[in-house]
RNA sequence: GCGUCCGUAGCUCAGCUGGAUAGAGUGCCGGACUUCGAAUCCGUGGGUCGCAGGUUCGAAUCCUGCCGGGCGCGCCA
């Protein structure tokens, strides 16, 4: 199976072969027409097989046409149901009823998308946070992007490594170790341990302008624990462990799971592997005492660092390890990174030097523009940080305010957990509409808004949907609808289901699921005003099934929609 | 300087594997709930798609140059 585009295009590839057998032409294209008035998808080949054959483009898209069409009716299931010339030349053609029913049954069970068995996995490399620091909005990106990245490639049938890359080795640790011998308020490390490091962490910053031997005690205690002192490891595992168990707090409330957590700690093992490697391809060369690689003058990159002069690996060199690991584990499909649009150099680098090591393997750079402030730009140092669980806080109160106005029937309980369902979504739509290399503004009016272009607007297309089928008594699956006359209300809604799966495969494609926002918000556009203007259980039998069927698919359709973007759906709201 | 991303309605943004009159949200104004959930819908107004060339039957979309802005650029991650 294939998506019903590709199914035409091979149909009107064959088409043209047929009556052109001498044209160059190697694709037809075949996509949805804008305007569902003028059918539901359109061929455009013949405009671009006019010069070379040298007939005037409707002409050509008549003769396509009718070999299209006769091809089409020896088929088992025969696709198109009628078709027109139109404009200078466009082939816009009508959907038979019986393909459209069965390609969404197709589309809701994910039988469209081509076969990816033989296939290794994705592996995706997402959120990262640094240990001893609170998550905030800047890691919001990274997270949700992955994280639904993580949900495309699974519903495409691959199979997927989530990783997190956890910020866990550097040089912090030696001031941490520092801080919490000398100033570590154990009370406040019990209640909220991240918040007390980071306040050790200031402290020793401020302290050690003054005071210079406490940066040759961090970098004592630093060496201590890269040599494996005891107690250092201890209190490193301690500092990490305490941190995640933060992190897993948010990432719970999100809905974000990992199937491995491995820090560049991880790798430190491994790079002096690398530099061995790095070596025998003749690719190092010495420079003020660091080892560095040089690239081709065309490839326009500057020398890569990988060991410092005082010995110690780098970021680029943990990565080398990194990628050489999943290759040799995972043997990987691909390999996908997100994370903020200032690492295009540095994964440029690395994926330049892995190539050269012969480490091959497709990976992506997948990255986003910063969250910045509508006044100037996002920066942890001036203070104006805010923390990924007072974000989510506040969506959730001002979500429970509206459920509690709107529905102040509903127990308390249920209102709290519609609140969680509907702040959340709200604050990773907000994130995930947005096309990812674009740097997008936090502004607490709009990632708290939950009318218009928002992921509560899709929600409620849901739970209205849900309350319609209730009360028609409809539980599990409608039969395909018999109605055969549309309005063009209802045309236009079939137009919008048809076209999950290909925003699917566009997302995946471009490793951007606003591609996926943008569909389910069109399609609930559609529906709402479809809904608005057609009444439903007060029609006689065939209509009203028919309009069922359309409630019953698209609340499907957003359902798995939203589901790829980790959004829930709820029943009422 | 080199690299990279962005520039589309007052504001915030989609659209950018070229396709038919450029779309949403928000804001302004007006209309639709004794009727399937008004967190909704319908209507009015709002545009030199940064500028200039080029390619093409066709360009917001591709190419080149320029203008404006963000970010990166040897021992942080």
């Amino acid at each position: 199976m294939d998506l019903i585009t590709r199914q035409l295009e091979d149909l009107f590839l064959k088409a043209v072969q047929k009556v052109f057998p001498d044209a160059s032409c190697a694709a037809a294209v075949v996509q949805f027409t804008k305007d569902p008035g003028l059918g539901d998808v359109q061929c455009n080949s013949a405009m671009a097989l006019a010069r070379e054959v040298k007939d005037s483009p409707r002409n050509i898209a008549g003769k396509i046409a009718a070999a299209a069409q006769e091809l089409d009716g020896i088929r088992p299931l025969k696709l198109i149901s009628s078709l027109e010339i139109a404009g200078p030349g466009f082939i816009n053609m009508r959907l038979d009823h019986q393909a459209v029913w069965k390609y969404l049954a197709d589309q809701n069970e994910g039988r469209v998308y081509p076969s990816v068995e033989n296939e290794g996995p994705v592996v995706i490399d997402y959120s990262a946070p640094n240990i001893a620091k609170r998550m905030h909005i800047g890691h919001l990106r990274s997270t949700i992007i992955g994280d639904s990245l993580k949900r495309i490639y699974r519903h495409l049938g691959y199979t997927v490594v989530a990783d997190n890359h956890v910020g866990d080795w550097g040089t912090q640790f030696g001031k941490l170790i520092v801080g919490y011998h000398r100033w570590l308020d154990k009370t406040a490390y019990a209640e909220s341990p991240i918040e007390e490091l980071e306040r050790i962490y200031v402290k020793f910053e401020q302290e050690s302008v003054n005071d210079e031997t406490l940066l040759s005690e961090a970098r004592n205690e630093l060496k201590k624990l890269q040599d494996g002192d005891e107690q250092n490891t201890a209190l490193w595992h301690e500092f990490i462990d305490s941190s995640m168990r933060e992190y897993e707090k948010i990432y719970s409330r999100l809905g974000i799971t990992f199937d491995t957590h491995r820090g560049e700690s991880f790798y430190h093992d491994m790079m002096s592997g690398v530099i061995a490697d790095l070596k025998e391809k003749e690719l190092l060369a010495e420079s003020d005492g660091a080892l560095v690689v040089f690239f081709a003058d065309d490839e326009h990159l500057h020398p890569c660092i990988v060991r410092k002069q005082d010995g110690a690996y780098l970021y680029a060199t943990s990565d080398l390890a990194c990628i050489k690991r999943r290759i040799d584990e995972y043997h990987p499909r691909k390999i996908i990174y997100v994370t903020d649009d200032r690492q295009i150099t540095h994964f440029k680098q690395v994926f330049n030097i892995a190539e050269r090591l012969g480490w091959t393997v497709e990976r992506e750079h997948v990255y986003f523009g910063v969250m910045k402030f509508t006044d100037g730009h996002f920066s942890s140092r001036k203070g104006n940080v805010i923390y990924l669980s007072h974000l989510l806080d506040e969506a959730e109160k001002r979500a429970f305010e509206i459920v509690t106005e709107k529905n102040p029937a509903l127990p308390e309980e249920e209102r709290k957990d519609i609140a969680r369902v509907v702040g959340t979504g709200a604050v990773k739509y907000f994130d995930l509409s947005q096309n990812r290399t674009s740097n997008i503004i936090f502004e607490w009016d709009k990632v708290l808004s939950f009318e218009g272009n928002t992921s509560p607007y899709l929600q409620y297309v849901y739970a209205r949907i849900q309350s319609v089928l209730k009360k028609a008594g409809v539980n599990g699956e409608l039969p395909p609808p018999s109605e055969t006359e549309f309005t063009e209300g209802e045309q236009k809604l079939v137009h919008s289901l048809l076209q999950f799966s290909s925003a699917v495969v566009q997302a995946a494609a471009s490793y951007k699921p606003n591609v996926i926002a943008d569909y389910i918000y069109d399609l609930s556009q559609s529906f709402n005003s479809f809904y608005n203007s057609h009444p439903i259980l007060k029609e006689e039998e065939t209509k009203r099934d028919f309009r069922l069927y359309l409630c019953s698919e698209t609340a499907r359709v957003i359902k798995n929609g939203l589901e790829l973007l980790g959004i829930e759906v709820l029943e009422r709201m």
